[in-house]
DNA sequence: ATTATCTATAGATCTATAGATAATGC
DNA sequence: ATTATCTATAGATCTATAGATAATGC
């Protein structure tokens, strides 16, 4: 996709400049308009996702929903699959980050486990548009290559590895986990009174015990102090 | 809609006969060949939720699955939304009753919940076909009257009140067994040879320490003697 | 002059129905 | 004679693109 695009402007005898490298930023007024256009494409289909009809919706909606003429949109994008997997990928990467962001430096797996599952949990009071994100796109999150899965993934393989962990398939425990954290995120969008912020421990804590930490350790290490919530 | 059904034939001047009734055994050849033609769509819509892409299919590809003809589609059904909802309840309505039988005498809420988690589990095994519908419909199942999902959440709500289960919040905890269930039939489909029989007990054994049951008495109590495979 | 966006539209689907055909009832 | 199924098709919707318009670069 890539060569194919450095391939054209060069067939065109224009120079790959900085402003039109994809990830730099945009230098001038046009690049930074053409950008504004394709962030509220993006947006628009992750608030798509959220609201569960991902893909179901049609290119009509998505730009209605992004406010942008019809047309505009294959500037950006070839089809409908290539929006979302884009728009799928921005939200798993700052996931990813943050989680990263708030377990470096801890090296014991089950607290970068715990601590790794509360601030995803967390995402439904820090931030209510993820966690709708995360609730729409539903156990398809356990084959992105981003987010929460393939961390929590690693963590759980070194626990076992390390003979914290007893549970035998990480994949299976991989699994129960993302249905605990979206059945939480879901129960706070519909009920939220029902689902106090400590939920989230307790969530962290059933899963420890889930995954075979003693159930005095589990409640320990899902009780650990929380770093202050980081910026998305 | 049942007594739009009835209207429209009291319309037509005619008596509602055991044959052209609901949930009646089909009496006369006519009968059955309209029963045989509406089972040919609930048996495709099953096929297509397996395939995970249900209400996405179009009706055209409906009735090809089903090799009837495309206008025999509205003969049985209003809409494609109609006929994954019955063909959904259908599946869910057996699968409930498979779990009632296998559970049929058993009172300890522990005891029922895991029984009724590894029968669901092995129908991987024992019926693939709805194992892969079980997949295929992913979390939704969670919302569904029929299946494991509302048996599940009532043995879970009995633990708690006899104070076996220690987890707070049942629904949280229904959601991360579901994908648990999930996640083990998923991977049986995609590497049989990584999951064996055993797995189910396994999964079984993690989710009753979820449910905050002491890790020596979830081992004794996924363990216990399965009643013989029944009959779907 | 160049580039992105927007509007309009052709062509491809999809849904719902009408009318013809085939099967069964009596 | 009655009923269900099948084929054909009108109308609605959706995708992809062409060409006009608006914004920016130089």
């Amino acid at each position: 996709m890539r060569s194919e695009l450095i391939t054209r402007f060069q067939k065109e005898g224009r120079e790959l400049t900085a402003s039109s490298a994809i990830g730099a930023l945009p230098t001038n007024r046009l690049d930074r308009r053409k950008a504004r256009t394709r962030q509220a494409l993006v947006d628009a289909a992750v608030r798509l996702i959220a609201e569960g009809r991902g893909e179901r919706a049609s290119i009509q909606e998505i730009t209605e929903a992004a406010d942008i003429g019809f047309g505009s949109f294959y500037n950006h994008f070839e089809s409908k699959e290539q929006l979302f997997e884009t728009a799928s990928s921005e939200v798993l990467e700052r996931w990813g980050q943050m989680i990263d962001r708030a377990c470096a430096g801890i090296s014991d797996p089950a607290e970068v486990f715990s601590l790794s599952l509360r601030i995803s949990a967390r995402l439904g009071w820090t931030h209510p548009e993820v966690g709708r994100f995360i609730t729409g796109a539903g156990l398809d999150l356990l084959d992105a290559p981003g987010g929460l899965a393939p961390r929590a993934l690693r963590d759980i393989q070194a626990g076992q590895a390390a003979g914290q962990f007893t549970v035998r398939d990480a994949d299976v425990a991989l699994s129960a986990v993302a249905g605990g954290l979206i059945g939480l995120l879901r129960k706070r969008q519909s009920d939220p009174a029902l689902v106090p912020e400590t939920s989230v421990d307790e969530l962290a804590e059933a899963c420890l015990r889930l995954l075979g930490l003693p159930p005095a350790k589990a409640r320990r290490v899902a009780g650990l102090p929380l770093p202050a919530t980081e910026p998305w």
